[in-house]
DNA sequence: GTCGTTTTTGAAACCGCTTACTAAAAAGGG
DNA sequence: CCCTTTTTAGTAAGCGGTTTCAAAAACGAC
C-alpha cells in the first residue's frame, strides 16, 4: 500500500482554483500583487491538503540548497565536536542545514567528500583541512564556492581561516609553569608529519616561550611520539635522570596518554610531575587532582567561521581573506604544584 | 567574475556529438545497448569538460535523495556521538549522506527538524525520540517513510527500535557491588519527568536487582536529581548516617556530577565510596582510580539501526517491527573496593 | 536487394517549483 | 464613457537530470 500521495503545488493550485504561479508567489511571500481573498484561499488549501513544498525542486531552480558542508579532519577531538555544534546552531538560525563529514585526516577521503557535497550543490564549505589537497581547494575557489577553513592554515591560499592562537596557548602554559618555579618543562606532542598548524604552532610557541625564559638549552624536553606509543615512551624517558618536573599535553588525546603514563608509573600528579593540558576535557575539572587546562575558544571560532561563510554566501567572495585567531582560556586548577 | 560554468549533461552530449539520454544511460551504467565507441567518446567528453552530475536534478526525478536524517535528543551524551559515528560509517559505505540534528530534548525542535528534513526529501530517519511527538511519528509511518528509533522506546508504535539492555546494565552494577560485599547501594539518576527509556529502565533494573539480593528495603538509596543540583544534593545526603557505601551513576553526565561531589566532599573513591558508571568516558579509564564502567554497545546499536533502516528503504516497511536490545560491556577497573 | 532482427541512438515528456512575461480585470482620470 | 494605469492572475519556459518508446542503423539470411 505505497500511498505516495505527494501533494504538489499544482494540487494546491487546483484545490484553490488558482494558478500554480500565484501559489508560488504566496509561498515566497511576494504578497504585493495578490488579493486578500486569494491569500486566504491558498492558506486554506495548503492546510487542507497538508502541503509542504519540495525543497529539491526549489533548489534545482534557484541554484541554492540552503545546505552547507562541514568537513572535519578528526572528529575524535572534543574541539571539533564543539565547533560543529556552534556552527550548527548558527546555521539553524538561518534555516540552513549542515552535512558533517569526517575525513580521519585522509586527503583522499576529503576529496571524495568535497566532490559528493559539490554534486549535492551545497552552498558553501567549512573545512578542517586534512592537508595536501591544495588543488582541490583551488578548484572550489575557481568555481567561486564559498569556503572557510578552521583550525589549520593552508599556505598561499586566499581563504578565510579561523583558529586558536596556538602559540599563545603554549606560552600560557610555559609562563604558568615558570611562575610556579618550574625550570625543566616537557611537551608531549603527536608526530608532526604533515604541516599540522596546531601542533607545529604549539611546538613553536612552546619553544619561543622557553627561550624567553632562557630555558631552551637545558630545561626543554620535547616528546614527539604517536599516541599509541606515547605512554610507554614517556615512561622510558622518565626513568632517566634528566627529566622535567612539568609536562604540557599538547591536546586532549595526548592528555589521555599522559595520564595513562602517570598511572602506570604510579606518579602522583603535582608531587611527582605537574601537568597542564591544552584542550579542556569533560572529566578534567573533576579529575584527581583537577587538571589545569587551556581551553580552545571553540564557540568563538565556530561563530566566526559561520559568519564569514554567510558573508561569502550573501555578498560573494570576501575582498581580502584573512587569518582570524582567537585566544584560548586558561583554567587554573590543581595539577601544577609550586616548587 | 561569477563564472558559474556549470557543465550539464547537455554539454557533455553536445561535446560527444550524441544525445542526452545516451549520456544518462552511460552515467547509470546501463551499457547493455551502447556501442563501445559511444562509451569511449562519452568518457572522454566527461573528462574534458570536468562534468559531474547534479544530484539534485537526479533526486527530483528519481524521488530518492540518498540522504537520511538523524535526529538526536541529546548530543552531549558520548553515547549519541558514538552511535552517530557508526551510522555515518555504515552510510558512507553505501554512498548515503547523513544530516544530523540535535533537539536538546525539545519535542518542538524535533518536529521542526523532521519537517525540514522531509521537505528535503530524505529517504529515511533514525531518531532518538525526544518524546511526546507520537502524532509526528505516526505521520511519518502513514507516509511510509522508513524510520528507526534508537535508545528510546515509543509505546504503541510499530517501529523498529534498537537500544542498550538498560536493565541488564543496572543489574551488572548491582551484582558486582554485592559480590564485593556492598549491602547499601545508591543510584544517582537525573529526573524521570517524561518517560525516558534508559533512565526508567536503569532505575527499574536497579530496583529488581536489589530485590533479587533482598536489599530493597533498607539497602537501597535512590538519588533522583537534576544534574546541576546533583553534586550538592549528594553532599547533603551523604552527611546523613544512613547512606550507601557504593554508588551507581546512571550515565556519563551523572558521573561527572558524582565525581564532582566526591571532590568537594574530599571523599576518596574506593575507601569512602565505591563507584560504577553506566557509560564509559574518555578519561574514566585513566582516572584516579580508574572508574569501573559499563559501556553501552554503541557500535552494535548504530550498525543495527542503519541495517534496519536500509532494509526498510530497500524492501519497504518491515513486516513486524521489533525492539532490539544489545548487552552492555562491563569494564572492571579500580573504583570499587571490597568490604 | 529485401526483409526481419538485433543493437544503438534520440525525441520528448516529466519530476515540482520559480519566474519572467502576458493577459485580464479593476480602478482611475479627463 | 473611453482610455490609461494599476492590480491581480495565468501561461509557459526553464532548472538538470531520467526514462519511455519509437526510429535508425547494422547485420544476416534468403
Amino acid at each position: 500500500m505505497k500511498h505516495d500521495k505527494n501533494v504538489t503545488i499544482a494540487d494546491v493550485a487546483k484545490h484553490a482554483g488558482i494558478s500554480k504561479s500565484t501559489v508560488s508567489q504566496y509561498l515566497n511571500k511576494r504578497f504585493e500583487y495578490m488579493g486578500e481573498e486569494t491569500k486566504q484561499r491558498i492558506r486554506q488549501s495548503i492546510a487542507a491538503l497538508g502541503y509542504s513544498p519540495n525543497v529539491l525542486a526549489r533548489s534545482l531552480k534557484q541554484k541554492k540548497t540552503f545546505t552547507i558542508g562541514m568537513i572535519v579532519a578528526n572528529i575524535l577531538h572534543g574541539f571539533s565536536t564543539q565547533v560543529i555544534r556552534t556552527v550548527e546552531d548558527a546555521c539553524n538560525e538561518q534555516d540552513i542545514h549542515v552535512i558533517v563529514c569526517n575525513t580521519d585526516e585522509d586527503p583522499q577521503k576529503e576529496q571524495k567528500y568535497v566532490q559528493m557535497l559539490e554534486a549535492k550543490q551545497v552552498d558553501g564549505f567549512i573545512i578542517f583541512p586534512a592537508g595536501d589537497n591544495e588543488e582541490l581547494y583551488r578548484e572550489l575557489l575557481d568555481k567561486n564556492i564559498p569556503l572557510v577553513f578552521v583550525d589549520r592554515i593552508v599556505p598561499d591560499l586566499p581563504v578565510n581561516t579561523v583558529l586558536t592562537d596556538n602559540e599563545k596557548a603554549a606560552a600560557m602554559a610555559v609562563d604558568y609553569f615558570t611562575n610556579c618555579g618550574h625550570r625543566r618543562i616537557g611537551l608531549a606532542v603527536p608526530p608532526l608529519k604533515r604541516v599540522m598548524t596546531p601542533r607545529s604552532e604549539r611546538l613553536s610557541g612552546f619553544q619561543k616561550a622557553m627561550e624567553s625564559h632562557e630555558l631552551e638549552k637545558s630545561g626543554m624536553f620535547i616528546y614527539e611520539q604517536s599516541l599509541s606509543a606515547m605512554a610507554d615512551y614517556l615512561s622510558a624517558e622518565f626513568q632517566k635522570e634528566d627529566k622535567p618536573t612539568a609536562l604540557l599535553a599538547s591536546n586532549d588525546l595526548t592528555l589521555i596518554e599522559v595520564l595513562q603514563f602517570c598511572r602506570q608509573q604510579e606518579m602522583e600528579i603535582g608531587r611527582d610531575v605537574s601537568i597542564i593540558s591544552i584542550d579542556d576535557m569533560p572529566l578534567a575539572g573533576v579529575y584527581n587532582p583537577a587538571v589545569t587546562s587551556i581551553e580552545q575558544p571553540a564557540a568563538a571560532i565556530g561563530e566566526k567561521a559561520a559568519e564569514l561563510l554567510f558573508e561569502e554566501m550573501n555578498e560573494g567572495k570576501e575582498l581580502s581573506p584573512a587569518v582570524h585567531r582567537y585566544s584560548p582560556v586558561f583554567l587554573e586548577r590543581d595539577s601544577v604544584e609550586t616548587r
